[in-house]
DNA sequence: ATAATTGAGTGTAACGTTTCATACACGGAT
DNA sequence: ATCCGTGTATGAAACGTTACACTCAATTAT
């Protein structure tokens, strides 16, 4: 590894160079110079290690060329390929990338917008869930996932249909008591309609449906405790099972392992999300995959957007099944 | 979510606080102030709801007080951790996180690097494979798993020590016939140490070790040819496998599996990393892990060292056997 | 041939901070 | 009553850029 030289200024440039501040100016701006004027100060710049100091250059164009991306965590790997598919999204259009965590906290969350409000990013992408979340109005937001109405441009994978399509896809492969799992946030969210596109599905389709929804304080255990309640004689009252996540999903596997409950044979299960391990490979369960790449390519589109009149307020974005072993499909 | 005014500056506080600039500078920056000017000064900024221009500020003090992690990307869950953890371990001390992903590709990482530094960076954390990366050395740098010389400060796992204990591991858990599958990256790198340890121990316990090391490019699949050429009559020559990365066991055991060869009944398998799936669950192999937390923590404290005259070199963290469903133990 | 127009380089004033030298007022000491 | 610190507010300069108004020369139109 090479370290060298340290930070020349453009002052130091235009001497080498032998041309005034502002010629040099132009050359790193693409404003036109003349061909030896260009030549000079480009010699005199690679010599010298010259590189832009954004700071200074935010100070005067009130453009970063940054923007900040706030997510709970990295931990769920829903999260973490959002986060390196907006990385590279922005990058691809010569933005830097700041990242907050929030642990889902709203005061943390409210944290992580002041944070980044400091650096005076050019837009926040934001995995939030405080309803109550201050944001400068000049700083283009969009979300992700959750809804915070018209005014806020929201882009999120289409849950109602996704969830449609696990009812559907479970009743196909013969499914006929059906049960959806929610677990997640107290506040409402776009997520919710998971269950709803379910239901109305099943309701559709003039077959009955159970449903546990709870909260992450809540955990996994009222879960155990109900399926061992529609536990009789080894045979479990549902022959489908929709979990509104893959992480609910493993765990409702790992528990019907553990009570003799065959998984695809005697109980089907499918999730949602759709990362699969080490970003290529086997999924945890059968699932509805969210489209994330393009989900991320959508709202880095719209956060860039110049014309800020009338922006989408909410963009769906099309899911999948992915058969992987816990169903029969 | 509510979107509040634009953006204010010291000065329109000053005027509205009915006060000079410097008092507003000094109130922020906790220099002592008198009593009454310090209030009018706090409810001004409080009114007109004003944020400290942290680019302004950056270029008069030299520090951003932001740091950026270059990773190759966020897929690998071990890399998803880090950045995390890396992120907390920053914004507990009050810096932001640039987040910039190579792709393990050594151009994008000097494009990373070049990227960061117009950030003006107060430093850089890397996990980075290009010998040849040329970084600013006013910027502070430190590297993650890779040793680059005693003038770079390194932080890594103590991969010889793991690699002893996987031996050890299995030797203890009674396999007689062990062998080490290596993939990863064609230059080398402080995780080849866990190679280097496994057969120490190997040698030290007087047997044999078998070894196949492999470039990323060479893909998966040479490891299964090796296996089946290793299988005579249902039956693998080895009872114990060591592979570097927790990715490749995970492989190595469905890859037995379809040979017929019951884990860990015939073979035991451990692999290295340790990153449990959603952050706090099941792993997927026996492993030994790498103590992801402490290393963010460490790179972040080295990193933003004041004393910067004698750094250490080279930080091995402890790592830890953690037994999984691959192994006997 | 002269005036008008273009084109390209120069110099300077911001941008929003911090910092430093200066000014000022207040007490305590002579 | 004067002098001298001490503490605290003020104002201006500087940080590294960009943008704009100028200048000056060369080219085109009248």
């Amino acid at each position: 590894m090479k370290r060298k030289g340290s930070s020349p200024t453009m002052k130091d440039v235009a001497r080498e160079a032998g041309v005034a501040l502002g010629t040099v100016s132009k050359v790193f701006n693409g404003i036109p110079v003349g061909e030896e004027y260009k030549r000079r100060v480009e010699e005199a710049a690679r010599q010298l290690g010259y590189q832009v100091n954004n700071y200074a250059r935010a100070l005067k164009t009130n453009r970063t060329r940054t923007a900040a991306l706030i997510l709970p965590n990295t931990v769920n790997p829903f999260f973490a390929l959002l986060a390196g598919d907006v990385c590279k999204a922005l990058a691809r259009r010569g933005y830097r990338m700041l990242l907050a965590l929030s642990d889902a906290d709203p005061d943390a969350e409210q944290q992580c917008v002041r944070m980044v409000e400091q650096n005076k990013v050019d837009g926040i992408i934001g995995l939030t869930y405080n309803p109550a979340l201050e944001i400068n109005e000049s700083v283009p937001f969009v979300s992700i996932d959750r809804y915070f109405g018209p005014a806020v441009p929201c882009v999120a994978s289409d849950n109602f249909g996704g969830g449609q399509m696990a009812a559907r896809k479970l009743m196909e492969l013969g499914c006929e008591r059906l049960l959806f799992f929610r677990i997640g946030s107290d506040v409402p969210g776009e997520a919710d309609k998971r269950g709803d596109g379910f239901q109305a599905a099943c309701q559709q389709a003039g077959i009955g449906c159970s449903t546990l929804l709870l909260r992450d304080e809540d955990g996994y255990e009222p879960f155990r405790a109900f399926l061992r309640e529609h536990l009789r004689d080894g045979k479990l009252d549902f022959d489908g099972i929709f979990c509104n996540t893959d992480r609910l999903a493993y765990h409702v596997c790992r528990m019907l392992q553990g009570m003799g409950v065959n998984v695809p044979g005697d109980a089907q299960v499918i999730g949602f999300d759709g990362v699969r391990r080490f970003g290529s490979e086997a999924l945890y369960c059968s699932t509805i995959a969210q489209p994330v790449t393009q989900i991320a390519e959508t709202a880095v589109d719209i956060l860039l957007q110049e014309d800020r009149g009338h922006l989408p307020s909410l963009i769906c974005l099309p899911v999948s099944y992915i058969g992987d072993g816990t169903t029969k499909g």
